[in-house]
DNA sequence: GTGCGACCCTGACCCTGGGGCAGGGTCAAA
DNA sequence: TTTGACCCTGCCCCAGGGTCAGGGTCGCAC
C-alpha cells in the first residue's frame, strides 16, 4: 500500500498531479485508511504511468478519460493516431530547431544582394517610394521563404535588365497618383498582360506553385499603395487569371 | 503596409496571438492609420516571425522579451541554451514514443511468468497475504523497469528454490503478527543477514546500483503491512546499511 | 448611394494543466 | 512528547491564448 507521496514520487509526478487526475476521473480514487490517507496500490501505479504516457506525448487528459473510461473506442486506432502526431510534433520540434540556428548564426536575415538590387533600382530611376517598398518585400520574402528568395530576386533582377520590359515597371511606379479610370492604367495593363504573356507563353507564371502566398502577399501589399495600382492588378488579374 | 490580418496569415499565427504580444511588450505597436487600425511593415514580420521560432521552442513569453530587449544579455549563448533545450525535449518525446508503442502492443504489461512464480509461492506454502503482496510489487516492478523486471524476478526465483533460504522467507512471511519484542525477530533477522552475507559476500548485493529506487520502494511497501517486518528490516538495516 | 461581406477595434470572460499557500490533522521514531 | 515529514481540503494564481459581444470600417458591386 502506498501513500499519495510515495506513489507521485514513483511515477515522477507531484502530490498535485495525481490529485488532479482524481477530480478530473482520470485516475479513480482509491480507498482512504482510518485517518482519510488516501491508500494506493501497486495497480494504481500502473495505471497512473500508462496515464503520464499518454499526457506526455500531449493527449488532453479530458480525451485520456476517454480513451481509459469509453468502452466504445479504438483504442489501438487511437493509440496510433497519437503516435502519428507524436512523430509530427518531433518533426516540427526539429524544424524550429534549424530556424532557431540560423537565427543564432546569420543575425542578418538580409543578404548583401538585396543592397546592390536596390541600389540599380535607383540607377534605373524608380521612385524612393518604389524602392522602398521593393525593399520591405524582399525582407518579408527573405525571411519567410529563404531558400527560394535568392532565385526570385535573380529573376526579378533578368527582368529589369531588358529595358523594354523595365519601361513597363517604370512606368507602373509612376502611375502611382494617376486616375483610376485614367486611360494610360488600361493601357499599362495590356502593356503588362502582353509582356507576360511573351515571356511566359500560356504555361505557368513562375512561383505561383513553388511559394503560393508570396506573389498574393507582395501584390496586395503594392496594391494598398495607391487606387490606380489597385486598377492595374485588377485589370490584369482579368485577363490572365 | 500589412493589416494584422494579414500580417497573421502571414507568419501562421491569430489575429489574437499578435494583439497579445503587443500586450506583453514583445512586438512593438505598430502606427495606425486614420481609422485607427494598426499597420505593418515587412520588418514587423520578420520581427513577429523571429519571436515564433523561440516561442514555438518552448521559450516563455516573459522570458523572449528579456531577451529581445535586454541589452545586456549574451544572446549568443541563451540562443545555445535554447537550442539544448529543444534537443533534450525532442530526445523525451522519443523516448514516450517507445512507452507509447509497448503501451499500444502488449496490453498486457504483465508476462505470464509472473503468473507462474505467484503459484509457485502458493505451493511453497507462502500465506495468501504474502502472495497478494508479492504480485502487486512485481506489477509495480514490471511497470516501472520492464527491462531489469524479469531478470530479478529469476534470480527471486532462484532463491526460493533453495530450501534454507525459502525457510527465511516463510518464516519472515508468518512474523507478520508477531510482536516487534518477541526474539523470534531478532532471530529472523540475524540468519538473514548471515545468509545474505553467505550468498554476496561483502560485495555489492544486486539490484543495488542497477534499478536505484525499486529496493527502497518494495521494502518500504512491505514493512507498512507489519510492525515486525518493520523491525526486522531496521536490525537487517543496522548490521548491512 | 446603399448594401454586403470581410476586416478591424476594445474589453471581458473561458480554458487547460497544474503550482502554491493556508490552516489543520497524522505518522513514526527518538 | 516532541519533532519532522506527510497528508487533507479549499482556494487563488499563472501562461498562452480562444471566443464572444458590441461596434466601427473597408472596398467592391449594383
Amino acid at each position: 500500500m502506498l501513500t499519495i507521496g510515495r506513489l507521485a514520487r514513483y511515477a515522477g509526478v507531484t502530490i498535485k498531479t495525481i490529485r488532479v487526475y482524481h477530480a478530473k476521473g482520470l485516475l479513480a480514487e482509491p480507498d482512504r485508511d482510518a485517518s482519510g490517507y488516501r491508500r494506493y496500490t501497486a495497480r494504481d501505479a500502473v495505471e497512473l504511468i500508462k496515464i503520464r504516457t499518454l499526457a506526455e506525448a500531449g493527449v488532453p487528459l479530458a480525451r485520456i478519460r476517454e480513451l481509459r473510461t469509453d468502452p466504445g473506442i479504438d483504442l489501438r486506432k487511437a493509440l496510433h493516431d497519437v503516435d502519428g502526431e507524436l512523430t509530427a510534433r518531433i518533426r516540427e520540434l526539429r524544424r524550429t530547431q534549424r530556424r532557431l540556428r540560423r537565427l543564432a548564426e546569420g543575425d542578418d536575415l538580409l543578404p548583401e544582394g538585396v543592397g546592390d538590387h536596390l541600389g540599380r533600382l535607383r540607377e534605373y530611376g524608380f521612385s524612393e517610394r518604389w524602392v522602398t517598398l521593393q525593399a520591405d518585400l524582399w525582407v518579408l520574402v527573405f525571411a519567410t521563404h529563404p531558400e527560394t528568395a535568392a532565385e526570385l530576386m535573380g529573376d526579378q533582377a533578368q527582368i529589369l535588365a531588358e529595358p523594354a520590359l523595365r519601361q513597363i515597371f517604370l512606368d507602373y511606379d509612376r502611375a502611382y497618383d494617376l486616375d483610376p479610370g485614367d486611360p494610360f492604367v488600361r493601357e499599362l495593363a495590356d502593356r503588362a498582360v502582353r509582356a507576360t504573356r511573351e515571356r511566359y507563353g500560356s504555361g505557368e507564371l513562375p512561383g505561383q506553385d513553388i511559394t503560393s502566398d508570396i506573389p498574393g502577399l507582395i501584390q496586395s501589399t503594392v496594391n494598398e499603395a495607391s487606387p490606380a495600382w489597385r486598377r492595374i492588378d485588377a485589370l490584369i488579374r482579368r485577363q490572365i487569371g
